[in-house]
DNA sequence: ATATAGTATAGCACTTAGTGCTATATATTG
DNA sequence: CAATATATAGCACTAAGTGCTATACTATAT
């Protein structure tokens, strides 16, 4: 068994507790947050790649991570790293796509 | 009738005239970004209220925008602004939820 | 009553991402 | 050829972000 399926199965086991009253939304909340699925970093070059995926020009992806064009230049120049916060919106695009930005 | 609804309306024309193949798949990404929704920006106060909304800790809600908890404390204390990719996920997280970052 | 744990506020020092600008090169299209 | 869009590059500045420590306020449990 994978240590991720073991994590989901605890986190079933949680949300039941939940609904028998064991556990109140605070708590759940904290719980949530832990099972968070990990950032992924991504290289200069995978950057661009998932740019290029979904057609967009640095021009139109800066506009959809809210950030300058310059930024992401800079990204897959390899001359910064996005932060947290962008790294989570490079996140949310490999897996739903830059749709679910809108 | 509304700014809004009229962006609306000649968006659903633009993508009409993809279907028809009179506009290419970059050239409609290019028309989707500049129909992107305005990110609205947040007080304070507002941070913290969204924040609270979803009741969460504040390093519940850092650990959900991937980024650190003193950072949240001084978004919510007004000692420092979420910069452009930060405020893209807070609308997110008012528009969605905190789920959606999941 | 007091100890414990979780949360929030505060300040400090440091690092680096982010921004804005300009310039150049290259397609690519009219 | 001219013109537009795109990408690469470098520079200088600002401010966000980070990490740390300390303090205070709950609330719960012992």
């Amino acid at each position: 068994m994978s240590r991720k399926s073991i994590l989901k199965v605890v986190h079933e086991g949680a949300k039941d507790l939940h609904k028998v009253g064991l556990m109140d939304e605070v708590t759940m909340r904290e719980f949530d947050a832990m099972c968070l699925p990990p950032v992924k970093e991504y290289t200069a070059v995978q950057i661009k790649r998932l740019r290029m995926k979904h057609k967009a020009s640095q021009a139109v992806f800066a506009a959809y991570l809210n950030t300058s064009k310059s930024t992401v230049q800079k990204w897959e120049q390899g001359q910064k790293k996005p932060n947290g916060p962008s790294l989570k919106l490079l996140n949310l695009v490999e897996k739903k796509g830059l749709e679910a930005l809108s």
